[in-house]
DNA sequence: CGACATTTCCTGTCATGACAAGTGGAGTTC
DNA sequence: GAACTCCACTTGTCATGACAGGAAATGTCG
């Protein structure tokens, strides 16, 4: 109970929203309502109710008792970081095939988007992941060497790696993914199951901390009937993005 | 002088950001500091920076002054609908070919993504859309017929078809994108002048009212080469999101 | 001179009180 | 019955005051 009592008031209410009691289009308690049952005064009634609004959660306006929106509570970072949260979070099965660990020498465009020297030792990482057992995409990940090193003492199927770089203190909070459209060489064709030269949705991802260091670059080609990346914008709220799976909506125009 | 004044302090202080009269890292002014310049109690300051931690703008902590995290003001949403405020935004000069616009009976993918009744009259519009005179995007969208018939009353070539549809009324405040790849189609190889089966990245769009009414669905394939997409993700901030053009750090591995 | 303790500053949190302004419904009038 | 007016309710905005907790500067002691 040492959580500040405005965060208290904004997690019961995305509970209550999440948990379907006050389903989309519901007006919530007025904040007078919401003084008498925390016994509470308004400050941190309207800062619960404030989060939530930055949060896209709730809408509504003066005068008018707060609308919900939607009942999607967002938590961008992780799903959108690491693969195998963002496949359990969906209730799918995540799964791996490594197929190269190794130390070598940085080429050029490697030490670019990594800042550092080229030639500098750095460890990269080739897997090809799995939805349900079946091939999902082909990454190509890439450490700057200190944080690389980590990975030889980890039993790299047992679990997510950026669940276990943040245990050991490497402070992953910066991402910035660029996508694009690349054909499949010879690698993806054969780890994804696909003719060469087939479209594959690629993400190039450069992460580090939150000054800007970078820790690590990847580049992801994910098969486009298999997964596909979302993006969703509202005037009013800051935009959510995430990864979908499987047959969206399957709307191709001829 | 009506505006509010927490809103008043943080025009102010966005100003002062952009401006680069607070670069990026700087400490800005104490809350008790801001009361004295604003003649203002706390609570009007506070809302002020909690308004711009939400963009994204500021960060820091207790105890230590705010600091500032990025000096790039956000405004995601016109620019991630419209092709022509996009290009505008970033210095490049939009142009188009309208190679069809057209009233048609809604085929079930159209009727499905546009909630109408299949064979319901939509118009479809078919454009190539240039980025500084090089083919860069074939677009085809199709409108709910309401919304569809104010283009026929437009001078399609003179600017921005959303400008336009919101100036007339049309309430475009949602969207959602899916983003994948796939092989350019005849269609799309004899626009974007690549060959047939060239990798494109795909965004299908859904815009519509804030209520989730559809008005438009569009299915975009971008030349890879000449536009990415990106979206810089932080732990404690909203993840903003834009288009990219022409030559980011290709840095692809092998 | 360096390590440690203290002090001071700053933000986070919360209460109380007050007025302005918009919404919606009840009551009234035509 | 329809249009209008009025009022209760609700949120937006702002002031004042108070205390807790973290960070950094300062002073002190070994």
């Amino acid at each position: 109970m040492d959580r500040p009592l405005h965060e208290r008031i904004a997690d019961d209410l995305r509970r209550r929203i999440a948990s379907g009691e006050l389903p989309v289009g519901a007006t919530l308690p007025s904040e007078a309502r919401l003084c008498e049952e925390w016994a509470a005064s308004r400050g941190p009634v309207r800062q619960a109710l404030g989060t939530l609004r930055a949060e896209g959660l709730i809408g509504g306006g003066r005068g008018r008792s707060p609308e919900v929106r939607t009942g999607q509570v967002p938590q961008p970072f992780d799903t959108l970081l690491s693969f195998s949260r963002w496949a359990e979070r969906i209730g799918r099965v995540p799964g791996q095939r490594i197929q190269e660990l190794a130390l070598r020498p940085a080429r050029r465009e490697v030490a670019d988007a990594l800042a550092v020297d080229e030639g500098e030792t750095v460890v990269e990482l080739l897997r090809l992941r799995l939805l349900d057992g079946r091939p999902a995409m082909v990454e190509r990940t890439v450490f700057v060497e200190h944080v690389g090193r980590l990975l030889f003492d980890f039993d790299l199927d047992s679990g997510s790696i950026y669940a276990y770089l943040i245990e050991r203190g490497v402070e992953l909070a910066l991402a910035r993914h660029v996508f694009d459209a690349v054909p499949a060489d010879d690698t993806d064709a054969r780890l994804l199951g696909v003719p060469a030269g087939t479209p594959l949705l690629r993400e190039r991802r450069r992460a580090g901390s939150l000054a800007g260091e970078p820790y690590e670059f990847s580049d992801d080609r994910y098969r486009p009937d298999q997964v596909t990346f979302t993006i969703e914008n509202a005037q009013q709220a800051p935009p959510m993005v995430g990864r979908a799976s499987g047959s969206v909506t399957e709307s191709v125009l001829t």
